[in-house]
Parts: structure tokens; sequence; C-alpha cells
DNA sequence: ACAAAAGTGTTCAAAGTACACCCATGC
DNA sequence: GCATGGGTGTACTTTGAACACTTTTGT
């Protein structure tokens, strides 16, 4: 098989701009409704689904092509919690339908399709867990941007069920080390809601009572003066993050309690 | 400031070959008289320690790099315990003796300085446990190759000291993950040692007494009917690993022990 | 005999698990 | 009153931490 030159004189403009090679694929969670979500984008014309994702910038690093790509679907700034948890290469033609829909997922008029044109490219992949009530979805005129459920996903392309299914293995390591709540739920939450939340990620149920007490166990957590009605039984209280504890136990990187519930 | 066109002939060829813009850095663990090791190299030029590394091949994933590094320094297969743990850009000049250096670790004929000129390139980090009386250093011509302590390290280029309190930050929180003794020592071994191994990475002593029942009660671990002389006191046993188990516990990457020890 | 380090056993405290019982709310 | 689900308490089990005592070996 003959090969083209692989660098274009489209390119070497498109390279200005972007790392070429290089996509980052952004795993965006929320939680609402005691399910944990996942944002999704589509191109109109296609009907298979793909994690949010573009390119890196020349003058970003990879974090913070997340974060852009973060704010640029969501309208949710630097304050959300990301991680990088995976990173890997595949083969990509551009002829191919399906890496032509994942290159195509951002920056669509900028990057041209010989941006990948050698084969291969590395994909760099992040979870973002971020508050699902303070997103605003904001999507391109040629694409749709929608919340599913973890539980029922929608047909993906490639690789990213695989990219979902290994981050949420991650994520069940790192339970300890990872404020859930504080991240997912607004100011003001139940016990019951955030106990959902870990049954979610954990995939099992969680002793009501005993959960109850570890979270108020480590100190994270106050409770508020008030309930919440919502239902044919006793309103649950509300709770709150002691923030400064938090941020604190972030930054050094600090475990919040054991991985065990 | 003004700007060559990016992508000249002589990189056209390089990249024939090698992905672009993507370094892979290895930190090579071993681990000899109760001391973590981390293999480094230096071209004989310089006097500056750096993480061996190298270039992704077109036809390889970054894991494949790894290895390929792994076995090209060491002669160490694709049995040794590889793990990605970090990925980032940096600005990186050609023309910088730092980034230059960093480059011409590994392939040095055969990648161009201007395979980074456009002034950002990705490290994709891994951290490797190999058994260090497997391993037979080979340094190329231009090279020196040395084992360090991990608590006498050198003077290291750039990021790379960084890199490393990052992988053993990982490294700690994943104690009960990673089989460090079936990885680290030899097929026979003392429980003495196996102690060492986690004190050194823990950065704290162990209770000698709590640390064998703990280890022996996971299962993975048979006593052997022979000890070891070695010094004015009481001869250790050896013991073994059960590879089976371990190797089973690996592929699903069932979690071996609590995290606490 | 003594020092040095392995091996065994015991005890206490902390953390995790299970479950009984009471409380508040809407129908 | 009753079904639903929140909140509190207690008893049991498992795990971890501290440490006393014994054993083996070289000098």
């Amino acid at each position: 098989m003959e090969r083209k030159a692989p660098f274009t004189e489209s390119m070497n403009r498109a390279v200005e701009t972007f790392v070429p090679y290089i996509s980052v694929d952004c795993i965006i969670m929320g939680f609402d409704a005691g399910c944990i979500k996942i944002l999704l984008c589509k191109r109109k014309e296609s009907d298979k689904w793909l994690l949010t994702g573009g390119f890196i910038r020349r003058d970003e690093g990879p974090d913070d092509s997340a974060y852009r790509i973060l704010e640029s679907k969501t309208g949710i700034g630097r304050d959300g919690f990301l991680k990088q948890f995976y990173f890997f290469n595949k083969k990509c033609n551009a002829g191919d339908d399906e890496n032509l829909m994942m290159l195509k997922r951002l920056d669509v008029e900028e990057i041209p399709e010989n941006m990948v044109n050698l084969g291969r490219f590395v994909s760099l992949s992040y979870y973002l867990l971020v508050k699902y009530q303070d997103v605003e979805i904001a999507a391109e005129e040629y694409e749709e941007l929608e919340w599913f459920d973890i539980n029922a996903l929608p047909e993906l392309y490639g690789t990213h069920g695989m990219l979902i299914n290994l981050a949420v293995s991650e994520i069940r390591k790192q339970v300890g080390f990872i404020p859930f709540g504080y991240e997912l739920l607004p100011d003001k939450f139940t016990m019951p809601e955030l106990r959902s939340i870990y049954e979610a990620i954990l995939g099992r149920e969680l002793d009501r009572r005993n959960f109850q007490r570890k979270m108020l166990s480590i100190g994270y957590i106050q409770p508020l003066n008030e309930v919440r009605k919502e239902g044919a039984h006793k309103s649950p209280h509300l709770y709150t993050f002691v923030k400064e504890k938090y941020r604190a136990a972030k930054i050094k990187d600090v475990q919040l309690m054991s991985n065990n519930l």
C-alpha cells in the first residue's frame, strides 16, 4: 500500500492551533434522581453516541483541555472534580466512519481530516464529577448533547463503553479518597441522597443506619436544622459539607475514610 | 516571533516510524538490599540523570512502548508489572538543553530534533516493577544506566523527580492491589525481605509479628521447608508465592488485602 | 552468656455488620 | 391505622495494634 506524505499544508495550519494525534476524552458524571448520569454527545446525522472530547490546544496542558471541554459543554468552571484515569492509542483511519465521528465531536470546522491521517492517535481519558443541577447543557448546532443513566447507556462508538467501565472500576478503588457528595450534590442534601450515590457507584445496597453513622463520624458533614418534605414518611434531615475541610483534604490528597462501606 | 513551517522533510521521515510529540517515561523499580531502586540513565556528556523513556512506534500502543523500553534496557520481558499513572504535557524547545537531553534518551539516531519543534509534547508515565536479580542492564554506547536507591537519587532533569514522587504516592494508595512481593522478589524469599519492601514503600516501620500474620492470612504465600542462614540470629523461613492465585487476581484486578498495614 | 533477629501467643481497641425498635408523614 | 422510609441504639464479629515471651544462631 502506498503512503502519502503525512503532513500536508492544511495540517500544518491545523497544528498551529492544536496538538495533532492526541484527543482528550471526558466522562462527565453527574447525579440525579438516584442515578449516576453520564453526558454523551452525538452528531445529528449519526445514531451512535460518544463521550465528550476534543483536542489539546498548543497553549494548554491536557487537564486544561478537559476543563475547557467541560466548560464549553456544561458551563461548569474549574472547580469541578477532574481525574486522569487512562491513556491508550488505537489505529485510526480518517476514512473510517467510526473514527471520523470521534474526531468530529469538537472543533469540527478547524481540524482537517488528515490531522490523524497517519493511522494512530492517542486518547487521554478523564472522569469529571459535576453538580447535575448546575449544568447548563450547551450543544453545538451539529450535535446533540444528553445525560444518560449509567445503567441505561445507548449504543456507543468504539472504545467508549470500555472507557466508562474502566472509569467506574477505578472510581470504586478510590471511594475513600473521592468526596462524591461534595462533588455531585448541591449544597444541601439528605443522607439518603448521599447514600444512593455510593450505592450507585459500588453497585450494591448499603445499610442505611451504618452508612449514616460512618458518614457523620468522619467529620466532613454537618447537620442543618432543616428537613425536606418529600413523601409519605418521616422527612429526612438536611446536611451540608464542611467545605474548608474538603478543600484541604483535596489539596493534600488525603484519604477521607476507609475504602470499606 | 516568526514561526517556521512545523513539519520538515526529515520530520516526515521520522514520523513514518514514530508518533511525534509523545514520549513514554518509565519508572523502573526494583528491590535490593532492603531498598527500592530506580533505574536511571544519563548521556555521557551530561551530568544530570533521567528516567528511561522513548517514543511510541507507529505500530504499537503506549503500553507496548513501555514494555519495549523495559526490555531494551533490562532484558525483562512482558511478564513484568506495568502501570500507567500519569500524563501531562509541557513546553519543549529543542534548543533547550534540558529537553534535548530528555529526547535523546532513546532512538537518538532516528529522531531528528525537529520532532518536537512545535513547542509542546506529551509525556505518558508508567511505573514498572521488576525482579532486580533478573535484570541485565544494557546501556547504549552514548549513555550510562544505573540503579539508584530511591532515598538517594541524583540530580534529575526537569519533571522527573516530581514524577517519581507522584508514582510513589499512587503506589501507596494501592498497596492492597499490587502484589509487591510477587513482582519484586525472587521465587524464594523470607518474610523480613517482604516486610522491608512494604516498609520502604510506605515509609514507616511495620510490626514484624502482625505483618507476618497478615501476609500468611491472605493465602497467597506458602511456607517452604527451608531456611536461609544469614547471620547471628535465628534463620528465617523461606516462602514462595502461589503463582496461580496471583495471576488470577491480577487478571480480575482483585484486591489482595486491605490497604492498611 | 549475650546480642540480634525470627517465631508464637495474648490482650485490647477500633471498625465493620446485623438487626431490633421507635418516629414522622401522607393516605 | 397502616405503609413507607428516616433516626437511634445495641450486640456481635472481624480487624488492627501493642507487646510479652520464646527460639535459634554467631561470637
